[in-house]
RNA sequence: GCGCCUGUAGCUCAACCGGAUAGAGCAACGGCCUUCUAAGCCGUAGGUUGCAGGUUCAAGUCCUGCCAGGCGUACCA
């Protein structure tokens, strides 16, 4: 609606650019934008007050030209001047209401997909398979997997990219822990003590340190593991698998759309680097300093303010995250074909991604016309305001986590709803729980810091998935309570009062929020979005009867408010990645 | 030292790449359950947007300088 606004504008500054005077040089860029105040009605533009004084007019005389100039548009109804020369434009309640039954009736619900498809590369993820998935990953996983939900509801060709840590020297450790521990003790032993990766990691770490001989048993193993010894890979492939399977178990609970497809680590790109380096060399870029292999930019400083440089190959030939991050670069750019590459990776990484995409650009790599951009986010604090930890000050879990938030999540609901029976009450908890873990984190602006807090993200108030969740099957019980079928309504939406209207005109917006979402890798818009929603959708409730309306006609127009209330609800929590409960 | 980010109501957060009177929710206060719904709705109060300048018709938003906090800054990722 924005852009087609916009286009009537266009053609009236050409009107006046043809009938009155208009500089010649002067171009303008219209911009609409909506209205934050009902009385400014539903779009705005200020193209008269910032073109106004360099096309030789008083802003409101330019603005009364134009809207003078406006071609007919069926979708406006009235078009006022305001303030100082902001032309405020007001939709037609019918064209409102003929746009809403038209997302009523529409699986999409309105949204058309992308005119011109993207190929979408989104790293997100990717945590460090040598420990346990901590509450540091939960960001990543949770606003990537939203995003990727959103860009693909939306037409775009999307690949996942969990570029999880496989590799390292922290593997040579795990490996000989793996190793000793496989002779000495029994396989359900062994199972058991995996079971607990973060156990499993502490207790190699202990022995690295104890002893010496299990400590240069680790750097020999590392030294094979590198150089492809057999014996080796196997032990590394055996401790990566189980390592992956208590991500994906985490994935299952939180809901998260990664697969084992997806996963390509950095161990993907091993037999890459040294070609990595080659092209550095070979295009010019690369520099002998201190004995390591490095790109000097001038733009980066160290803190001595000499040049930063970023080292791909170390002073004793080993490679860097640098040097696996410009080869993933160059395979998503080149084999994959990206327009976009996503990188979900926490805020502190900025200059590390800075570096990577300038270095990646110069040695051509990726091409000028492929955007590259570090979707970073903020930390998560506890209550106190600092990082989250647990009591003793250790790294919290996510498994423990996603376990505290059911279980505190399955108090409340039973309090609420005694009657439910055990495994429908679990089913009920499982689903609150981890979805207002979710939604607490991507209802915040990813950018900034979150505090994060158990009673506010599980509270029936405010913009949380309680809420959310509540409000959906408040929606859900009319059609379940009249026993009426969402699918089979008929009749005109009518628009009769203010609360209908307001209801109406947000549900048709869905689209350009989901837009907003795809392009900027801002979930908390859609989550703001939906708050809006099941706050118009209640105030219309309240105020509009549904069921015990007057007349069959106003009755079928309501219900069908109601149902795609219901569908952009449930469809919104969905790219979320939270799904809806029919009773709660 | 240099660079990046943050600073908005008592608390938790918004403000659509410069717009009109800075908005929500909690907490506080006042109303509304003989009418599908109260896990809800309607309303009141709460602000010098860290401070000081500047640019502009217009600044929470852009620029400069301070203050406070976080993070990063050569061989970990």
């Amino acid at each position: 609606m924005k852009d087609r606004i916009a286009t009537l504008l266009t053609r009236a500054l050409e009107t006046v650019r043809t009938r009155d005077q208009w500089p010649d040089e002067l171009t303008a860029d219209v911009e609409v934008e909506n209205a934050r105040d009902k009385a400014h009605g539903d779009f705005a533009s200020n193209i008269a007050l910032k073109m106004g004084k360099r096309a030789g007019y008083q802003p409101r005389d330019l603005a009364e030209r134009l809207k003078a100039a406006l071609p007919e548009d069926e979708a406006i109804a009235q078009v006022d001047i305001a303030g100082p020369g902001f032309i405020n434009f007001f939709l037609a309640r019918d064209w409102i209401a003929r746009q809403a039954r038209q997302a009523a009736n529409d699986h999409r619900l309105g949204v058309p997909p992308a005119a011109q498809p993207d190929t979408v590369v989104v790293d997100y993820s990717s945590p460090n398979l040598a420990k346990e998935m901590h509450v540091g990953h939960l960001r990543s996983t949770i606003i990537g997997d939203a995003v990727v939900r959103t860009l693909e509801f939306l037409g775009h060709n999307v690949v996942r990219q969990n570029h999880v840590g496989d590799w390292g020297t922290q593997f040579g450790m795990l490996l000989a822990y793996l190793e000793e521990e496989k002779t000495a003790e029994s396989d359900e032993q062994l199972a058991s003590e995996l079971s607990d990766l973060e156990q499993f990691y502490q207790a190699a770490k202990q022995r690295f340190d104890d002893d010496d001989a299990f400590a240069a048993r680790a750097r020999e193993l590392v030294v094979s593991l590198q150089s492809g010894d057999d014996y080796c890979l196997q032990l590394w492939r055996e401790f990566n698998r189980i390592s992956l399977e208590h991500c994906f178990a985490v994935y299952e609970r939180l809901g998260i759309s990664l697969t084992r497809a997806d996963v390509r680590g950095e161990s993907a790109y091993n037999n890459e680097l040294a070609d990595i380096v080659e092209q550095l060399d070979r295009t010019e870029l690369l520099t002998r300093s201190e004995g390591a292999d490095c790109v000097f930019l001038d733009e980066f400083r160290t803190r001595d303010d000499e040049a930063l440089p970023v080292i791909v190959r170390k002073a004793d030939g080993g490679y860097l995250y640098a040097t696996t991050d410009l080869a993933a670069l160059r395979y998503r750019a080149r084999t994959l074909d990206a327009d976009r590459v996503l990188y979900f990776v926490d805020q502190r990484q900025g200059l590390h991604f800075q570096q990577v995409f300038r270095v990646a650009r110069l040695a051509g790599f990726v091409n000028d016309t492929t955007e590259l951009a570090h979707m970073g986010f903020g930390t998560m604090n506890g209550p106190d305001g600092r990082p989250f930890k647990t009591r003793s000050g250790g790294t919290v879990k996510l498994t423990d986590l996603l376990d505290e938030a059911e279980e505190r999540a399955w108090r409340l609901v039973q309090a609420k709803n005694p009657e439910l029976d055990e495994a429908e009450l679990r089913r009920i908890a499982q689903v609150v729980g981890t979805g207002s873990i979710k939604y607490a984190d991507l209802s915040k602006h990813r950018a900034s810091d979150y505090i994060f807090d158990f009673d506010q993200m599980l509270s029936f108030e405010g913009n949380t998935a309680p809420y959310l969740l509540y409000a959906w099957t408040r929606v859900f019980s009319i059609f379940r309570k009249a026993g009426l079928n969402p699918d089979e309504l008929d009749g005109d939406i009518r628009l009769d009062t203010e609360a209908e209207t307001e209801l109406a005109a947000r549900l048709i917006q869905f689209g350009p929020v989901l837009e907003q979402v795809g392009e900027r890798g801002l979930p908390h818009l859609l989550c703001n979005y939906l708050f809006d929603i099941a706050g118009l959708f209640s105030s219309f409730y309240e105020h509009c009867p549904v069921l015990s309306a007057e007349g069959e006609e106003q009755r079928q127009s309501r219900l069908q408010l109601a149902r795609l209330t219901a569908g952009v609800l449930q469809q919104g929590l969905a790219l979320l990645g939270i799904s809806t409960l029919e009773r709660m």
